[in-house]
DNA sequence: CCGATTTCAGTTAAACTGAGATAA
DNA sequence: CTTATCTCAGTTGAACTGAAATCG
């Protein structure tokens, strides 16, 4: 939200918020003509980074409950993006991966998120991005330290 | 969502969408005890910042329809927090201001949130907290201008 | 008549809680 | 017996679209 367009003047918070809202609204715009959300998204892509999770190991990476992700995965699975196998050790947990549709449609997300990335970030130095992704780290671990 | 804790080797815009997911929870939990959710603070804050908007101008400004903003006026009036008043040029237009009590309650939530975000900061310089709001609102406006 | 605002009504996506069945 | 997982079911909050009435 925009109480002022005056970097000095508007609460950090708000500007986090702003951002992450803009941020989110131009990823979707990025991955529809592939059929997905941002949400899916976001969730293959973890999914592509460390397979064979557990529905209940993503939920807790991503900060929801086993439900909500169950969701998420279930349509992923229907529109064929994705797979659950039963894991060998335990016939309850199911594994997650990828289907090779899933790959070639999150690849095609990746690149185009990798240019609105780019876009984004025109204008600011190597090294200068190097320390906002540090203080962003460092916020969100300090926030989790006194809250969470 | 957090495919990795590894600061390099996480997307920005995980990062970023980290940071407003801990930073919502964490303002959520310290404006409850007020009685306030996070929205509801935001949008107090906003009016007591710019006072006079009508409904339809601080939906435009909070990027949300007209309904949606409605609907959360509603229920701060409902709890007494805000009024809306007839403009006197334009019978149908509403301006919306604080009451009394909504004042009170969102003076006490900004102490709070002033301390949650000294929290937060913790460890970072006043020099590069500067670079970081310039870095994040150059990356708000590439995003529009590039997306919406 | 036109454009903007407010507001009633229904819908959707994505979180939540609760409860139940099953496996290690 | 305990604990964790998956999943069915219902609920909630906050966005959305559609449509109507009113004012300048």
């Amino acid at each position: 939200m925009a109480p002022s367009d005056e970097t000095s003047a508007m609460r950090l918070s708000y500007a986090v918020g702003r951002l992450d809202h803009t941020l989110s609204q131009a990823i979707g715009q990025a991955v529809a003509p592939l059929g997905l959300t941002t949400a899916q998204y976001t969730t293959l892509s973890i999914v592509a980074a460390q397979p064979s999770l557990s529905n209940a190991q993503l939920a807790r990476r991503a900060f929801v409950r086993p439900q909500s992700m169950n969701q998420m995965l279930s349509g992923l699975e229907r529109d064929g993006l994705l797979r659950r196998a039963q894991s060998p050790q335990h016939s309850r947990i199911l594994h997650l991966d990828l289907s090779a549709e899933g790959r070639r449609v999150l690849g095609r997300c990746e690149a185009r998120i990798e240019e609105l990335e780019a876009a984004m970030l025109d204008g600011i130095e190597p090294k200068e991005r190097r320390r906002l992704s540090e203080a962003i780290a460092r916020m969100t671990a300090n926030l989790r330290e006194v809250s969470g």
